[in-house]
Parts: C-alpha cells; structure tokens; sequence
DNA sequence: GAAAATACCTGAATCGATTCAGGTTGATTT
DNA sequence: AAATCAACCTGAATCGATTCAGGTATTTTC
C-alpha cells in the first residue's frame, strides 16, 4: 500500500466518480431529501471508494458556520471543571460539535490568547469560564458573529447569557450548616478575589455569619490560587499561629482547597477533623467523597451545568437576536465526615 | 456603539484602508522582513484601526497548514489524562498552537467520530490515548498529511512515534513491592483488557510473581471501566467472598480504581488498610495522597508525556519523512501508607 | 553610463464547499 | 397539444488568505 492517495479526494472528485455535478454532491451531503435517491447511492458510494472527507475549512469560508465550539476554563485540572466540560462535550456530540480546548489557569493572557484563537478559527460559540471582566472582549466576538455563554459565574449586566450556580446562597449555605454544629470561629479559605465567585461564596458566608446571634464574624485567609497545593499552604499558616487562635471551621472556596487544607491539617495531626475543625468546601467533586475524612462540600451539578450552557450556545448561535438569559441552578449540602463529628 | 460593523474586515479592506496591494499585506502577516518598515506601519495601523483577524478557514484552505492539534483523551475525567493534556497545553501554547479536545470514555464509536472530525478539521496532527487498535485509521490520516503520536501507550509495531511509560516494568515494581513488604495473596484489579496498559501492567505484575520464591499466581479481578465507580464496585465482590478468600494486596491499573477500592474496604471497616489488605495504584494522580489512606502508587511523568508528544508531533508534521521513534518514561514508585502498616 | 543586481510591490490564480440562477426532463392540467 | 408544474440537475460565482510570475524603482558594479 505504499505511496497510496497523497492527494485527498475532493468534492469535485466525487462527482466526477458517480457522473454528476459538484452541486449535486454537496445537495447529497447537505440536503439528500432534495436528491434522487439514485444519485444519493451513485454518490455515497463514491464517496466510500475515495475515502472522500469533508474540508472544513473551504465549508467554513463559503458558509460561514463552523462545527466547533470554544470552551475557555478557569482551571483544567479541577474535576469541576473538567466534568463541566465533560457536559458539554455530550451535549457537543449530540449536535455534531467539537469543543476547542483552552486553559487558562487563572491567567488574563491566556484567557486573550485563547479568545484571540477562537476568534480566528471563526468557532459557532464560545463557552467561557472567565476570570477577570471579559465583556468587552465577549462583545467583541459577538460582533463578529461569534455567541459566548459564561459559564459558572452569574452574567452581572446581563449583557451575556450564564449559567451558572447560586454562589452567595452556597456560601450562606455553608456556613449555615457550620454554624448550626456549633461552630464561632469560621474562616474563610479563598482566593484570589478576582474570581467572582470567590467572592461571591464569602458574601454569602457574611450574610449568614450576620444572621447568626450573636452575629459573628468571617475571618478571610487569602490564597494566591484554588489549588490543593495553596490549601495545603493556607493550612500550614493556620498551624504556625498560636493555638488559641485557631479557628474551629474553615470554608474553603472549593474543594482542591479543601483537601489541601484537609491534607495539612492531617499530616501535622494536632487539630483533629472534624472534632477540633470542620472542614466545608465547594463543588463536590468526585474526590470529596474520597478524602482521608471526608470532605463536606456544596455540590454544583457540574455536568448539567456544561450541557445546559452548550444547549443555550447554540440556540443563539442559531438566533442571534434572542435575549440573554441567566440559568441559575440551586448547590445543594452534602454532609460528610468532615463537619459532623 | 450599536450597529457596529457587522461584516469583519478582511484582507482587502486592511489593504485599501493602508493603500498597498493584499500581497503586501500578506507579507507583513507572514514574513515582515521582506516588507519595507514603512509599509508594515501602515498596515498594521491599518489592521489595529479595522480590528482585522486573520480567517483561519481561507489560510488552511489555501496554505493548509492548521494551528491546531487533536488530543483524543481516553478518559478526560482522570487526572492523569487532564495532566497530560495540560502538558501538551503548555508546549503547544509556546508553539501558538491550540488543542481540539476529545475525550472518548472508553468507546470506539466516539474515538472514530472524533478521529473524523479531526481530519475534517484538517488538524496539524494528532495526540491520541488509544482505546483499541488503530493503527489502520491512524494510517489513514498519515495519508492525508496529518501526522500522530500514541500517548501513554507503547507502539508496538513501531510504525508510529509514541510517548508513553513502562507499564510492565511499572507493574513488576509495583508487584514486587507488595511481596517486598511481605504480601503474598496478590490480586490485580483492572480492565477493560482491550486497553493495552491494563494487559501491560498485568504482564509486568506477573513476572514479579513468577520471579518471587516459591513462584505465585496474580489472581485477576475485572472491572468494565477504570473509574472510582468501578473500583468500589469490585472492592464489594471482594468482601462478599468468605473471608479466609480474601486477598492480602491490591494492584489496582490506576488510581481511580484504586481510591474506589480504598472507599469501599474503609466503608465496610472489616478489612483494615494497610494492615490486612494493601493497595497500590498507578499513575499518582494528584488524590492520591489526599486519600482517606494515602495511596501508594506508581508515579507517571505525566506532564512532561503531554509536552512531549506535542513536541514530537509538531516536528513530525513539519518533517513527515522522519521516522517513528519510542519514547519510554519509567514509572517511579510512590510509598505511602496504603503498602506500609 | 549601461548593465546587473537589489528591494519592494502588484494582482491574478488558487484552494474546496456551497449556493443559486438557470437548465432539462417528464408528468399533469386544461 | 400547449401550458404549467414538479423534480432534479448543472456549473459559474463566491468566500479570504496565500503565492508567485511579472512588474518598477533604486542602487551597485565595472
């Protein structure tokens, strides 16, 4: 088989093979409703015998619509995440899309890169999990044709459809439950603040904190990052105070935060979990459950998540006049080990 | 600012807005130093005053040559893959490159719809964790220019360049760890076996016990997928076996199973890890020392795999008369209190 | 000062799928 | 039998970036 087809078969092929035009095979492939059932079968089996595919790139140029869909993530190795795009992929598969990956590990130039990127390859949509304030990029794109869900984060000026889950209301949650085993000294383990829901989770943790007679307050320890390694960090700084200054419930904004915590607080094994500290994170990865206690958390139901906001991408792609419209989904409690004693 | 321009701007315009020819424009765009300094001012102002973005479509269509790469990922859940691939994000990110993502759950009908799309897409090669056997597709996409690399995944007949880590020997270390540490009823836990890891590590956990004196046999638990899930669902076969069947050591063919396995034991409490059972896994995702038992594991490079095969693939593509070569990582065993009572 | 070399530039041709105005054929209506 | 209609087909024009043969100045060489 040696030197075989260098050259792909081209439409024109094709049809110069089953005896008909070139538009008649891009009807077959297209439209075959519109075709002669007999020049279907002439066609398609010149297809097969060329091993005939389709250019993309030559559809995309005339047409204008393109089968991929960009997906720009906060973090590509928070389960979270990855389930989120794992719901999109899915629903992607189901409608014949291909999601064009891009991590941006918390980082503005690389959120631009990828932008940039997709803006180039002319993708149907982009889904986007951002960091900082991207809307005039978003607008930008959808000049251009180019729809944007974000992903995760509550669309502030509505200017862009989101999905995403009810952040204030999980971090109330949270505390909540905390404060309802009987914690007082509650920390909250985040950052940084330039992620919205960050602060939108501690928000929600001072609501709660303020409700709570007497009202108390949050103490905030900041992480330059929501990875297990910055958790593990946050905790050993906790463990180098004086004891009576440990707090007795930590809120970790997610769960990477909370296992790294968790991991820390182990290892060193003066402060017990859940006894002397509980333990709460966020998103409720499959992880969590795992843990060497395990790990409370506000689960978000991460792949519907991806698959509602690929479904809405879509939908405006396929519309460009609809209206923005924000799907806020409800976190729920899972209660574990690590803050019921 | 509404009713901006709705038609992006493309060459020409740039062109007749700067007062050169698209020739030149194209030149600046693509070899700058051929262009006097005067006229790539004025085009580049003209680009920045236009808000010009290159068609990706009308490039490849012409020039052919994608910046993008397809990664076929066999389980986009696992950690480990999510590492590789984020190893490849970086490589390909100094290259300008972009990763078409696919994640393939352990099925051929998605592998080959991925693999469709990608040579739709005329991508400038491909990354793939193979499921089964694919030599002959792979085959197919060398003929039309699109150059691949196997990922974690040895090429046996050498006929493709390939990126991976000793399975065998990883499970022989793994192996003779547990009859280091003085296990001796050893069971494998892993599967399906049309994945070539599982069928490698297992090979290289018999030799180990073939090599301990007096010689011992593997005892094979399968499982139908490599997922937690799955883990705990075998770790549950285990112990509704009479006790005096049990084993006294788990290998497990990744960490996923492994944690299961972990869950399921530490939930029923009758079996005590380490003391009574062991357990070791493979891959050291980044959970498994945050585990409820921290898990021993066979550690993967698995960031420098994926920058790896980025690398490879890219000079493979640009240079496809090199030949195929091997690259093998070794496995590197991971102690920790799952193997050591 | 003529010839040759250099530095830049131009613009038509090209890639391949899609679209659509304009056929052709045969059936149906009047 | 002419007119109308339906079903199906054809093939040139189109999208936008790239390339390259063929320019035109300008400089260098002898």
């Amino acid at each position: 088989m040696k030197g075989g087809t260098p050259v792909p078969a081209s439409i024109r092929d094709v049809a110069q093979r089953a005896g008909v035009s070139v538009g008649t095979v891009s009807n077959v492939l297209n439209r075959p409703d519109e075709v002669s059932s007999d020049s279907v079968e002439r066609v398609n089996r010149a297809i097969e015998e060329l091993g005939y595919v389709r250019n993309d790139a030559a559809r995309k140029l005339r047409g204008g619509v393109s089968s991929t869909v960009g997906f720009v993530v906060l973090d590509g190795q928070n389960p979270f995440y990855t389930d989120v795009v794992r719901g999109a992929e899915d629903e992607g598969t189901r409608h014949n899309i291909a999601i064009l990956y891009g991590n941006t590990d918390e980082d503005h130039a690389r959120e631009r890169v990828y932008l940039d990127l997709f803006e180039e390859q002319q993708v149907r949509g982009v889904l986007i999990a951002p960091y900082g304030d991207i809307t005039a990029r978003l607008q930008r794109l959808r000049a251009r044709g180019i729809a944007a869900v974000l992903v995760d984060r509550f669309s502030g000026d509505g200017r862009f459809s989101s999905v995403s889950v009810d952040s204030v209301r999980g971090g109330r949650m949270a505390v909540e439950h905390l404060l309802d085993t009987g914690r007082r000294r509650i920390a909250f383990v985040g950052g940084p603040f330039d992620i919205r829901q960050v602060n939108d989770r501690l928000a929600g943790a001072r609501v709660a904190a303020e409700n709570a007679s007497p009202p108390l307050e949050i103490e905030v320890i900041a992480t330059g990052a929501m990875t297990v390694e910055e958790g593990a960090a946050a905790g050993t700084r906790i463990l180098a105070r004086p004891r009576r200054d440990w707090p007795d419930a930590l809120f970790a904004a997610n769960d990477l935060l909370a296992l790294g915590l968790l991991q820390s607080l182990i290892v060193d094994g003066r402060m017990l979990v859940p006894n002397e500290i509980a333990i709460i994170g966020f998103d409720d990865i499959p992880f969590a459950a795992a843990a060497a206690v395990p790990l409370s958390s506000m689960r978000q139901p991460s792949r519907m998540i991806g698959r509602t906001a690929l479904r809405i991408l879509l939908e405006e792609a396929a519309d460009p006049t609809s209206i923005a419209r924000q799907t806020v989904f409800q976190p729920e409690l899972i209660v574990r080990r690590s803050t019921s004693g």
